[in-house]
DNA sequence: CAATTGGCTATGAAAGTCATACGCTCCTAC
DNA sequence: GTAGGAGCGTATGACTTTCATAGCCAATTG
């Protein structure tokens, strides 16, 4: 089928096959998700998406090669860098966010919560998981959305934080 | 980080990992895409998304397990079957468009024409790559667009067909 | 009644992923 | 001034997935 070493299928005028030939995998995915939602570092990385080290350098690598994501040094020696999407990485939005919907709807155990709530940054109605904002009786554009964890969900990714923490600290308990 | 034999991810709030559990996956997706653009047999499947037929074979296996497309026997004697989406894997299509949306705007060689063109079934005007109606001035519902295929990429398509007839009938030549 | 077609399954090799451990540089505490 | 983190990865070997290739079985076609 002609994947090139970077992922990208580029023998198809498919957008669709040469999307999944970088980001068709779970892992480019959940590290999206992260660097949207604000994390920048490779600790908080991976303690979110639950990769392992080399799994997550190797993915970052690779999301760095296909120009989604750039490395900024915030300390020479060692060094050391915040991973930042370019804007071309921040465009994955509307992917991340139809997953999500697609998630709430049709994943998840009848009548649990969100995990995140999204509102219309105009008018500052919650929109609906289609995002649809009812006041405004349309749908927003992704670039006026406004998300919202909610408490529950902060709490998950704390403890997830804490729990990695704890466990590279002390290695050998069980 | 707790997958379940289905490969959904029941251990955390986020939705986004729910979804990648389910579609995270290269085949997934492809396999989706041309269940949505209407095809229902396995050779078909195969053609178009370049899977073998065992990748093949155990994705479909998997997407119907996970309550995404169902068989429907069109054959009793030998057993012939015919994938369908169910609603719950036509709902992905939002998920579909923003994939095609990003690869048309990030991932292909300037000035390369798309390969579907989306119109809105209400007024018929042909809609921007973010799915709006430059008619009505607004975004619109995944529900409400029609897809049209160019002539090149349905060319590519029927090229892949007759390649894959070709290569499964004659499997010795260079 | 041979050859072909459609839809898979079987088999070994190749590639990817994992858990686990280690390395390297700095910082802080003692 | 050195012991032990913290932060960010790389190395190693086991394990699992995916691949290319081949084969199988029942119906159709010539």
């Amino acid at each position: 089928m002609a994947i090139s070493k970077d992922g990208d299928d580029d023998d198809t005028l498919c957008p669709i096959a040469h999307s999944t030939g970088l980001v068709g995998d779970r892992w480019s995915i959940l590290i999206v998700r992260e660097l949207l939602m604000g994390q920048t570092r490779f600790q908080d990385l991976q303690a979110q998406t639950g990769a392992t080290s080399q799994m997550l350098a190797a993915r970052l690598k690779r999301l760095e090669a296909d120009g989604i994501l750039t490395r900024h040094a915030y300390s020479q020696r060692p060094p050391r860098h915040e991973y930042r999407l370019t804007p071309k990485g921040v465009n994955l939005m509307p992917v991340i966010l139809a997953l999500r919907t697609w998630g709430e709807a049709w994943c998840k155990p009848a009548g649990e919560e969100v995990a995140v709530r999204m509102f219309h940054r105009a008018c500052g109605a919650e929109l609906d998981l289609g995002g649809a904002c009812p006041a405004c009786e349309r749908l927003v554009a992704w670039t006026d959305m406004q998300a919202q964890p909610t408490a529950s969900y902060r709490a998950e990714r704390a403890r997830r934080a804490a729990d990695f923490r704890r466990a590279s600290t002390h290695p050998q308990t069980e």
